[in-house]
DNA sequence: GTAGTCAATATGGAAT
DNA sequence: ATTCCATATTGACTAC
């Protein structure tokens, strides 16, 4: 807030941690890491999000360079190899094991190479293997994403099931699903911190403008009170406000609006100061 | 060269 | 103790 005196008009918009007290932003380039944990979360919540916004946004998977005939060819051919693979690996494997996790041997990380990269022969020579990029084909995407719309979790079954249809491993499955709901995350973190910049901005001119008015209406008062005014006018401590009609008293700052047809006279006189234009 | 993307890995906490 | 999940990070790759 640029003013101390910004939250005088009850306009305003805190900025702060969560209730957890835990950051929820994500980092946004490789280079803001070291910055992100001083980022906070505004602790305005507007819940502007529904399950709509979740897939849609990251729903389209990036088009590789040219998706052409040929390599549809080379997917196909690849998920028969990939069957194959996956076949001998999960006859020997037992289910979503902690040990999954461990590294795989290069062999199997080229489960679902796209075209071009699967011809590269591994460098058997090479004591330490490096990690090769994987990529899941198209039609596996698609696949995990119809899956991921109807869940965003797999239980073991569901896990299993995929992995067999998909030619992939449990733990590939799994890790698909995590980083799918860590990119959603993100996604809607990163929307939801524009959406409440924008409220945030809009807030504060709102609030500018309405202390703008208090001041105006403050150097009015002064300026009424310092000038000479029939004493009628300037001794109202409490305007006594009745009803034109019925000369029924209401409540001074009572429950009608300013723009109540109801007119403000002294409580000596009664004498009306303007004509009403509608009775109650 | 570099920023961005994404699969994979590492780690810690919660639940059982 | 084990499993699951969130999160941070790494490393390969692509697009510009």
């Amino acid at each position: 807030m640029e003013s101390p005196d910004a939250c005088s008009t009850r306009l305003c918009l805190g900025l702060g941690p969560t209730s957890t007290g835990q950051s929820t932003f994500q980092r946004v380039a490789p280079s803001d890491r070291d910055d992100a944990d001083h980022l906070l979360l505004p602790s305005l919540s507007l819940g502007l999000f529904g399950e709509a916004t979740n897939y849609q946004s990251t729903a389209s998977i990036p088009d590789r360079a040219t998706t052409d005939k040929q390599l549809s060819l080379v997917e196909s051919t690849n998920m028969h190899l990939q069957r194959e693979v996956s076949s001998i690996f999960n006859n020997s494997s037992s289910g979503t094991k902690r040990s999954e996790r461990e590294p795989e041997s290069g062999a199997l990380e080229k489960t679902a190479m796209v075209s071009g990269e699967e011809e590269e022969e591994e460098d058997c020579s090479s004591s330490t293997p490096r990690r090769k990029k994987l990529r899941l084909s198209k039609e596996q995407v698609s696949i995990l994403e119809g899956s991921f719309k109807s869940h965003t979790t797999v239980n073991p079954n569901q896990k299993e099931d995929l992995a067999r249809r998909l030619c992939l491993r449990p733990r590939q499955v799994e890790v698909w699903f995590q980083n799918r709901r860590a990119r959603i995350k993100s996604k809607q973190t990163e929307v939801e911190c524009e959406t409440l910049k924008r409220r945030c901005e809009t807030l504060m001119e709102e609030n500018m403008r309405l202390q703008e008015q208090v001041l105006e209406l403050k150097l009015l008062s002064t300026a009424r009170q310092a000038a000479m005014m029939p004493p009628f006018l300037v001794q109202i401590q409490t305007p006594f406000i009745a009803c034109p009609s019925c000369g029924k008293s209401a409540e001074s700052g009572g429950s009608f609006p300013s723009t109540t047809p109801f007119s403000v006279s002294t409580p000596k006189s009664g004498r009306r100061l303007s004509e009403p234009s509608t009775p109650h």
